[in-house]
DNA sequence: TTATTTTTGTATTGATTGGTACAAAAATAA
DNA sequence: TTATTTTTGTACCAATCAATACAAAAATAA
């Protein structure tokens, strides 16, 4: 391939960007956020990404639900895929202060994106609808194989799962705490056994 | 008094100022919005709050404690405030597809303010936090009452309460629907018996 | 009436916004 | 080497941002 070598790649811009945009949102992160976060320089930044500030806003956004796809890959060959599931709540107590007032990135975008941006609100809208997909399914296979005795509609305690995921994502910025945290996530989770 | 009559009362400016925000949040929301929807000059705004988009966002936010001040009066003269309660999650489902939408100003604003806003921030995780109290005092009286069964200490229910609202906060983004809200409403309560 | 006070409306500010233009840099292909 | 391609860095752009200056308007007080 011709042309001058490339400084930034587009994961590093990603990356950094995403950063940015998990702390302050979309719409308060500016251009110049941006640019300084990345080292990149504003023409490099546009040439990369022809759809500025929102086309890097929705790689970040694709990113995790890559990441998400990931996760959702080891659930499928685990032995225990509702105790991974289970862990992955509990860790989330663990976390320290700054990440817990970042919160969950796509959930942020749900709250910030109504009347802001149509396609970006959609977008992480579907992210959540597929998490509480994978809950849901999580679930009826642990009510199948006999793992967990509530027989609720397995499609109402996925619904509950990502209603409580999404309801943690303010009370983490209520209590960034671990003890508060964990009691309150070993409660809720205790409805799924 | 001496001076040039009033044509934009405070309340009317923090109400109509309240609309925008309940919508596009702080950032997203400029002044000019708020000049176009108030019908108010740039001159007069700033004659009226001298602290700017700040002062009357921070206003809009009191008036949404105040609202709530008046509905914590209505539970004291209950003879069943859990049911009260109880109505009001219930009653959230019955809202129509904007409501939904729009979500809860005080917790879009915990989620939107993290990195943005320090003061603004505190001032609705306070708000909050009085809520989630009012939910453990409630719950609490209905346990001494013997109104409900479950033992669980108050001040775990009352979380699990303001935990619930917040998700809910978003689940009305992801369906803006009676059904699915209402389902899912009536699930949660439950653990409320 | 005249002086004083306050609100209103308009013009305008400087700073920041997201985004472009363009040439130099730095690589490969011919 | 020379031509071509792509990235980079800097200068710059129009639009919008939150906020101010200031005089006319419209009331009351003296």
């Amino acid at each position: 391939m011709r042309g001058r070598p490339t400084r930034h790649s587009d994961d590093h811009l990603i990356g950094k960007a995403q950063e940015v945009f998990w702390k302050k949102g979309y719409t308060a992160t500016s251009l110049s956020d941006l640019l300084q976060v990345t080292g990149a320089g504003s023409g490099s930044f546009y040439n990369t990404f022809k759809g500025g500030k929102k086309e890097v806003f929705k790689k970040a956004i694709i990113q995790r639900r890559e990441a998400f796809d990931q996760f959702k890959q080891e659930l499928n060959t685990s032995p225990a895929p509702l105790d991974l599931i289970k862990s992955f709540f509990r860790s989330i107590a663990e976390a320290d202060k700054k990440e817990h007032i970042k919160g969950c990135i796509i959930a942020n975008t749900v709250v910030e994106m109504s009347f802001v941006d149509e396609e970006l609100e959609l977008e992480a809208v579907n992210i959540l609808k597929d998490v509480e997909q994978m809950f849901t399914d999580t679930i009826r296979k642990a009510q199948t194989s006999k793992t967990i005795s509530n027989r609720t509609d397995p499609a109402i305690l996925g619904r509950y799962l990502i209603t409580f995921w999404c309801g943690l994502n303010t009370l983490r910025r209520m209590y960034p705490d671990k003890g508060a945290l964990l009691q309150q996530i070993e409660m809720q989770l205790a409805v799924i056994s």
